[in-house]
DNA sequence: GTTGCCATTAGCCAAAAGTCGAATCCGTGC
DNA sequence: GCACGGATTCGACTTTTGGCTAATGGCAAC
């Protein structure tokens, strides 16, 4: 095998038994691989920024400090060049649709059987889009109003996208600058940032975008 | 017909073409019924106020000001004495269980036939707990958390909770000052009150519990 | 190297949010 | 009628937000 053969994985999913898992799956598809794990945002933004070489990211949709497909939408403009898989418990035909929609490069429910887990992991390297049997990826798009705001968010800078998540948990300017060492100041910038980039015109508004990108139902229809 | 026999009943939905449907069907079940109709939260607070004496609500989980639980925890809370029904675009079973675990009598998919509609009416006006067919209520209990929101939520004086549904839309003081037509410092109470009684300390907060009751998932599991 | 973008911070200010206490209204019970 | 409790209302005060300017340092592209 030769160095530039030599693959390099990230795994961020925040259930270690199945990072295990997955893990050795991959191992047995490629079994020299190089794997780093990440079981939150925090330790996802790390391990992304000392690889920066990664060959793929296999990410779960629920980690502590995102739901649903904030992460993704986030990975997919920070680092274009990573491909991300989906690896998920939700097997929610309309979630694979948007999370394909969104530049997932595959998406794997966690309740498939080994074999076809590692089916998956050969056909996405290989460079193919993986996705469950009997998925139609349709006509529908994204959401007008969905595809705005995950636009938005992607033009975010990482630690903007930090703040943001953070504001999602409802925590003050104060809370967020002690957690992250920096001066209130500092967050201020930031989520002034966010709220151009979002188009909103305060933290309310903009928490409740990004929810509308996590939830299955951008509206639940009528 | 005596007096004491004819029937009373609220239909709260935003569809025109599917409440006259209901209102329809509802005749078609109680000849003599008299039938008040809502097509937003506002209108329904207006005529529960007017027309105490309802025997039964049918309520839309979808409407202008509201969406999910939200409504139901509020009417279960503040309207004991008038059994509501939900009736709903959505036939996930996981939402019909909701429903029902947060005291509705009754669940009618928008979808079913006409026959079964008119059964349904027949059968909930008979004080019976209507559902679909296939629907097994389940040992899963409500989330603790949602079972938290929903009874903080109940607790909620009715200006409170139109105060909290309102700062679901973003809104500033304010602009929902400006909309019920009292001060702003009026408002700031109510929201204080809200966000003692939901244990929470900014609106934000109080947004993102709204939210989890108001979402399919209440966390998507793991 | 220069330019540009990002992150960081301070300081200032206006607006919004949130707390407290008090007045008023309203329905229930005595 | 009167007292009581809760809901509603509001003004005064404090804290948090958010916008704006300006200055610093780091890093990458041109």
């Amino acid at each position: 095998m030769t160095l530039s053969d030599s693959s390099n994985f990230i795994v961020a999913d925040d259930h270690p038994l199945f990072r295990e898992a997955l893990i050795h799956a991959i191992h047995n598809c490629v079994p020299g691989a190089e794997i780093h794990e990440a079981d939150s945002l925090a330790t996802l933004y790390e391990v992304v920024e000392t690889h920066p070489d990664a060959d793929l990211l296999f990410l779960d949709l629920h980690m502590p400090g995102v739901s649903g497909f904030s992460a993704l939408a986030y990975m997919r403009n920070n680092h274009e060049s990573l491909p991300t898989v989906i690896v998920s418990a939700v097997d929610d035909p309309a979630v694979i649709r948007r999370a394909i929609q969104h530049g997932a490069s595959g998406f794997i429910p966690k309740s498939s059987p080994i074999r076809t887990i590692e089916a998956a992991i050969d056909a996405i390297l290989q460079g193919e889009v993986w996705l469950p049997d009997n998925i139609d990826l349709g006509a529908e798009g994204l959401d007008n109003e969905e595809a705005r705001i995950a636009t938005a968010m992607s033009a975010l800078t990482p630690h903007q996208f930090r703040v943001l998540m953070m504001l999602g948990e409802g925590l003050l300017n104060k809370q967020i600058a002690y957690q992250l060492g920096v001066s209130e100041a500092t967050i201020k910038a930031h989520v002034t940032a966010i709220l151009r980039k979002m188009q909103v015109t305060n933290r309310t508004q903009a928490v409740l975008a990004v929810q509308r990108l996590n939830t299955k139902e951008p509206g639940l229809v009528e």
